[in-house]
DNA sequence: TGTTGATATATCGTGACACGATATAAATCA
DNA sequence: TGATTTATATCGTGTCACGATATATCAACA
């Protein structure tokens, strides 16, 4: 088992608020390009999750609760508001009429376009920092 | 002007997607371990970004503001939280009498040492998968 | 020096969102 | 079939950030 030191040095403390501001630079700049948009933060992580989705099984609210890592009925939620909000169409599904399968909308679809093509600048952008920021933790000092 | 692709690849919606995902994990455990101190995130990321601050200027609600990326008047908000739950103590500035200068109580310290230790072990198991999303997210395909 | 504008912080009302507790319907199992 | 589990939904509550606004202090300058 690893033990983690007992003593945590200036630096380490340094190091690990570097990162977290790091991360919520680009939390804030996504959120900042979600909301010009009209959309909230957690409304377009649902999209972008519904998008990028590959697997097997069709993406339901309990599948989508497993990748937003919040509580199925608090996803229940999150795609009320969607499915009100025009984004998300929610269907029984036939197979098993507990689930909902979720399907983009066209409007949501060019929506989460737009927003992960500058998404994706930023993160080239910002990532050669972060790696560098991880890699720096990774040394035991 | 770089340009952003007017067309994204399913591998782009997916590969954003796991990184949000990589990225919420992290949060989730943070949060988490936070949480069983009996204490909020975002006061968690307070005191980190206190103790591991290494500016000239004194620690104070606007410098605060600006490592969390939040408004002057919430970080107030979220100081006061702080103050009334003895893990700050804020004393005004006598070089600027506007000014609230804030400091760590030794309660804080202590949480703030046993929640940074297992941080960083986190941060160095999450690291290596992490830089291999970035990675592959600089490639332009 | 008194006035004016800028800066730093605080307060109050509001809204988004996640949760716990609970409910319901459908599937599965004994 | 009855009991249990699974999937989703609803309702009340708490946290937290924000906008609008207020107050105190500092800075600039006529």
């Amino acid at each position: 088992m690893k033990l983690a030191r007992e003593t945590l040095s200036d630096a380490d403390y340094e190091a690990l608020a570097n990162l977290r501001y790091t991360l919520r630079r680009f939390m804030d700049f996504s959120t900042s390009a979600a909301q010009e948009e009209g959309l909230p933060s957690q409304q377009h992580q649902a999209l972008l999750a519904i998008r990028g989705y590959r697997g097997e099984e069709p993406m339901t609210i309990g599948v989508l609760a497993e990748k937003l890592l919040i509580a199925p009925h608090s996803t229940s939620e999150l795609v009320h508001r969607l499915v009100l909000a025009g984004y998300v169409t929610r269907r029984s599904d036939p197979a098993d009429k507990r689930r909902q399968t979720l399907e983009l909308t066209d409007r949501a679809d060019d929506l989460l376009r737009r927003l992960s093509a500058i998404h994706l600048t930023e993160v080239r952008d910002m990532a050669p920092r972060l790696i560098e920021l991880l890699s720096d933790l990774q040394k035991d000092r």
